[in-house]
DNA sequence: GACGCGGGAA
DNA sequence: TCAAATCCCGCGTC
């Protein structure tokens, strides 16, 4: 294409012109196997990354639909050195493959002997392994089964990641079907439940309120059997257990909770992250749990935030089969390798632009906006430390009459107002008039105040990070966020999430971030919207002069 | 045993 | 980076 929207560069980024008539087929076509860096206004950065390229292949995708979708929208002709470079980085992913062996159990074997070759070499590697079993048209090693996850782990680090072709144990068998009344899946739950099964473990990711919990239902109506369930929070835990007995054929005294206060082990357990990795005298006091059963079904909820010592216990489940849940693949700790390695790779993937197409979620404008400092402000930013820099640009008063003008903007609408520092928060209570939900409300009043907003007799609620994590936020049509956590990707798209729910009246959802203008608030506010942009939202930017006079 | 409270962890 | 929120656990009361 002469005028194609994308610039190819042999660094392997990827220019997208984001007003470009064909940018979103673009964007749709490169999301796949390049992920966002930078979304400023006009030209998006993309990257294309190993890893990206490896879920792609275990997708089903080839280098030969990633390299028509670059010539096709590139503006200049693609270098060739990329090319080629990115057929080779998809040819590597299976080179290696992890195989049932009748005699030695578990065997890492390859047709291309100098790929086996060079990995046993690696020190780190060798003492994972057995026997050396040539054959005639290639080699293979046994590897000792209880290193099945490391030894995934250390091949996608030395750049050859290996595909588990070694199966599954059935698990203990329980009888689990979907409830027929009232209701059906979703197509694309229907998909990724199937695209799950089929691949025998990995991700699946949705967009919040997208209904993941019923892909974890229907995992398990594949499966049939004993399921252990992996939650960030008790209030999840608790959602899941509900959602199960009314979306299954599940009944209440099948389902138990394994958490601080409730031990029950049943059927089908939903356990927090948070119990599994306590400790005592540094040793884990309940990794019996993966014991207890013969679990058949390992889901992962929220797998953007599995905590670093349930990686080191699913190295040791290889066997199970594995389902992680979450909307945002992206973690900011680096370790989406991991998760890649030791759940498995991207089985389905929904863009949320499709979703809205498709009216799953409610459409939503973003818009950033823009508050000058005045120069007494400017003077003490300047002046200030730099741990206090962010608090101090991210709560300027300005932002309170602002927020204001926001609220008034929309007096028919539920809105929702969000902050990170409590300071802040109060006092935008009470100017607003708004009672504050933060961390030390007590989970009576939490409940109170929401059902309030839910019947409309409060049309503004402040809240704090609980709306990060609690999922029984009521519903809004209106977000407005004062300050958040640096580059926090995935707690943009948390917030922006609350307000997407499908309206009754089909309306659209509006969602406000307030932002200090050249300042380090708008460098992290820029990092979070990184993500969503990701997804297809463009953030519209407004000053906010304009919204003080009323537009 | 069902709570509520406060300390500690990450 | 800090601030904030969470959860677990042990302790008390009833």
């Amino acid at each position: 294409m002469a005028d194609g929207p994308l610039i190819v560069q042999s660094d392997k980024t990827l220019l997208l012109e984001v007003d470009h008539e064909q940018a979103d087929a673009c964007r749709k076509a490169i999301a796949p196997f390049a992920e966002l860096e930078r979304a400023p206004e006009h030209v998006h950065t993309y990257r294309v990354t190993p890893l990206a390229l490896w879920n792609a292949r275990a997708a089903g995708h080839d280098a030969e639909q990633v390299i028509d979708a670059l010539i096709t929208h590139s503006r200049y002709p693609v270098p060739h050195a990329l090319l080629v470079d990115i057929a080779e980085t998809m040819a590597r992913y299976g080179r290696l493959r992890l195989e049932k062996h009748p005699v030695h159990g578990l065997v890492l074997t390859s047709t291309d002997r100098a790929v086996l070759e060079e990995v046993l070499r690696s020190k780190k590697i060798q003492p994972l392994l057995g026997e050396r079993l040539d054959g005639a048209d290639g080699g293979s090693v046994a590897v000792h089964p209880s290193e099945r996850g490391n030894i995934k782990q250390l091949l996608l680090k030395l750049g050859w990641p290996a595909e588990d072709l070694a199966g599954y144990v059935d698990g203990e068998h329980h009888p689990i079907t979907l409830a027929e009344d009232g209701w059906e899946l979703r197509s694309y739950q229907r998909e990724a439940a199937e695209a799950f099964w089929h691949g025998g473990s990995g991700v699946v990711v949705l967009p919040c309120g997208a209904g993941k919990t019923i892909v974890g239902a229907a995992a398990m109506a594949h499966a049939k059997a004993t399921t252990l369930i992996l939650v960030t929070n008790t209030v999840s835990a608790h959602q899941w257990k509900q959602e199960l007995i009314k979306r299954t054929s599940l009944t209440e005294d099948e389902i138990g909770e394994y958490t601080g206060t409730k031990k029950e082990i049943r059927p089908v357990t939903i356990a927090t992250y948070q119990v599994m990795t306590t400790r005592r005298q540094g040793a884990y006091r309940h990794l019996e749990l993966f014991d207890a059963r013969d679990w058949g079904l390992v889901i992962y909820d929220e797998v953007h935030l599995l905590p670093a010592p349930i990686f080191r216990m699913t190295a040791d489940l290889q066997a199970r089969r594995r389902v992680g849940l979450t909307a945002t693949l992206v973690r900011e700790d680096g370790r989406e390798g991991d998760v890649f390695s030791l759940i498995g790779p991207k089985r389905y993937d929904a863009p949320w632009k499709d979703m809205e197409n498709q009216g799953w979620i409610a459409p939503a404008d973003c818009v950033e906006v823009r508050v000058t400092l005045t120069d007494d402000e400017r003077l003490a930013y300047a002046m200030a430390d730099a741990e206090e820099r962010y608090r101090f640009c991210a709560t300027t008063p300005s932002k309170t009459r602002v927020t204001e003008a926001l609220v008034n903007r929309h007096p028919d609408e539920q809105v929702l107002v969000i902050g990170q520092y409590i300071d802040q928060l109060d006092e935008l209570g009470e100017h607003l008039g708004a009672p504050v939900i933060k961390g030390d409300t007590k989970v009576k009043e939490r409940e109170r105040l929401f059902q309030a907003f839910r019947d409309r007799e409060i049309r503004v609620l402040v809240v704090s990070k609980v709306a990060n994590f609690s999922i029984d936020l009521p519903e809004a049509s209106v977000a407005v966020q004062v300050s958040g956590t640096f580059g926090s990707r995935q707690e943009e798209a948390q917030r922006l999430g609350r307000v997407l729910r499908p309206k009754s009246g089909g309306g659209g959802a509006r969602f406000y971030s307030v932002v200090s203008r050249d300042t380090v608030d708008q460098e992290f506010a820029a990092h979070r919207q990184r993500f969503l942009a990701e997804q297809g939202y463009a953030y519209q930017i407004i000053d906010a002069d304009d919204v003080l006079a009323g537009d």
